[in-house]
RNA sequence: GGUGGCGUAGCCAAGCGGUGAGGCAACGGAUUGCAAAUCCGUCACACGUGGGUUCGAAUCCCACCGCCACCUCCA
């Protein structure tokens, strides 16, 4: 059906992707904990995925894309004193915790508007799905891989580790991740340190609570993907993603469970999508370096010079590669800002050249590689950096024809048109990206050709001294008139 | 300490065995009343350092230096 490759995580190289029931496949990636603003870090990998998740379905498959909120309120620390997160955050707020769930999902929804990421097709909750991870961890019990403990109950990862293999993916062995531990001496009631909670028992002061067998308590956080992916796309299924902070211990833990209960390995593909950083560090919620999508939108923050425009962003994301560490800084979202400008207005001037020839040329035939370039780019693990450069390669083409340094009858008609469908392909429909001035007001539009016309006489009597003050004022309130070559005015923002 | 990754021209960033993709910046030319935009060209004899393998290495191997991440809540 495709050539598509794949780097998958667990096997660390590229592989041919081929799913498990073509031309069904299924794709799971770990959403956001809502119980605070999701960072542009949390963007990036979203925005990853989603670009992930739209040339699938351009490839022709059918793309059951499941995408979870976590709304359980896990606790901060896996050992420690389980301070609930979802409790602590409403108290700070003095919300009850549902409250809270429900205004970060919100949140987090409009920024996945802002950004254009389309939603999953099912984006489950943990808080849903209580009884099938109570059911999971029943299994994991009955197969003797966890066990209960003063109503609480641990994942047995040595038992797990004796018939399976734990560690895989992260490339770990269990003797160094329990000497690690040593140090950091065991206050509890695990078996070891390595086990972790599949369910804990809650105590009276606990808002967010629910019976189980082992009475009333909380699902540990690694559970809810298990229960929800297996759920949803079956035992076994083709994509996971997620960030790389997530490898370990979080994705080795659900293969842990999957395994554990379904007797599988639940994933054929993983995908780990890189760190967004700032100023060469991690950007993160507990380093408190990160900045908010809406800051980045607003101009709002101390390290900013300006509003970048979400399309603007994305399209930096998108010229580096999913799995590479990328640094943002300033210069570069203006560079992202003035190269996806130019690939806009090459799509939007692809709409205006005609091709005459009825032969095929040399350029008809450089037309033809690059846009076939660009789906080879895309099928070689989704090298976005690469196919925005092969667009580029074509925005000079449309840009010579518009200015008549191509002439039409040195390219056929098809041609064009494939142009034309190519920017539509990957600006819009893969990468998901619009124009930066999208809907133009009318009004304004009305005054600005008043402007025009002026200067235009003005031109012609040569006072420039009116005609230039015209231009430089309207400069100075950041609207740009420019003198096209067929004498025509055009104006942006 | 263990695990994984990175170091490519002024900046960003592809490439992952066969003489530097692309973007941005800068400079020159074409075009323009001047600009902007666009086109052509230059910067470009690059791949952290030192060895090795190979007919050939940015790409593979070894050592070293520097940076980052994970091992503990995070995408």
């Amino acid at each position: 059906m495709s050539s598509l490759h794949i780097y998958n995580s667990l096997t660390r190289q590229k592989e041919l992707f081929v799913p498990i029931s073509a031309p069904y496949v299924g794709l799971y990636v770990c959403g956001p904990t809502v119980y605070s603003d999701v960072h542009l870090g949390n963007v990036r990998t979203f925005s990853s995925f989603d670009m992930i998740y739209r040339y699938l379905v351009f490839s022709g498959y059918k793309v059951r894309y499941v995408r979870n909120i976590t709304d359980a309120g896990h606790l901060t620390n896996e050992r420690g004193e389980g301070v609930n997160r979802m409790e602590s955050q409403a108290k700070l707020e003095s919300l009850e915790p549902m409250e809270i769930v429900q205004k970060y999902t919100v949140g987090f929804r409009d920024i996945c508007n802002l950004f254009h990421l389309k939603p999953p097709t099912i984006e489950p909750t943990a808080t849903g799905h209580i009884l099938e991870q109570i059911e999971m961890i029943e299994t994991l019990i009955h197969n003797g891989f966890a066990y209960e403990i003063n109503g609480s109950v641990y994942f047995d990862v040595k038992a797990f580790n004796a018939k399976h293999t734990y560690g895989e993916l992260s490339g770990r062995n269990i003797d160094e991740l329990i000497a690690g531990y040593r140090d950091l001496d065991g206050q509890d009631e695990k078996r070891n340190s390595i086990d972790f909670a599949l369910w804990k028992a809650a105590s009276p002061a606990h808002i967010m609570q629910w019976k189980s067998p082992w009475g009333m308590g909380f699902p540990g956080w690694h559970l809810e993907c298990s229960a929800m992916s297996t759920k949803y796309l079956g035992k076994q299924f083709d994509i996971h993603g997620g960030g790389m902070d997530l490898k370990f211990p979080h994705h080795e833990c659900e293969i842990a469970q999957n395994v554990g209960s379904c007797g599988m390995a639940p994933v054929r593909y993983w995908m780990h999508t890189n760190m967004l950083n700032f100023n060469g560090q991690k950007m993160s919620k507990s380093l408190g370096n990160s900045i908010l999508p809406i800051e980045l939108i607003t101009g709002n923050h101390a390290l900013l010079d300006k509003a970048y425009s979400p399309m603007s962003v994305k399209f930096l994301f998108l010229q580096s590669h999913y799995s590479s560490e990328l640094d943002i800084n300033i210069k570069g979202l203006q560079d992202a800002e003035k190269g996806l400008k130019k690939l806009m207005d090459a799509r939007a001037n692809a709409l205006l050249v005609k091709g005459q020839s009825m032969v095929e040329t040399e350029i008809d035939k450089s037309i033809v590689a690059l846009a076939a370039l660009c789906k080879a780019n895309m099928d070689d693990d989704f090298n976005t950096a690469k196919t925005i450069a092969t667009l580029f390669e074509m925005a000079t083409i449309v840009n010579s024809l518009k200015d008549g340094n191509i002439k039409d009858d040195q390219v056929s008609p098809s041609s064009i048109g494939m142009l034309q469908q190519t920017f539509e392909t990957y600006l819009i429909d893969v990468f998901g990206l619009s124009p930066l001035t999208e809907n133009q007001d009318e009004k304004l539009d009305d005054v600005l050709q008043i402007l025009i016309q002026i200067r235009k006489e003005a031109k012609v009597k040569k006072d420039f001294a009116t005609s230039d003050r015209i231009r430089n004022e309207l400069l100075e309130k950041g609207i740009q008139l420019k003198d096209e070559k067929d004498g025509n005015v055009s104006w942006s923002l």
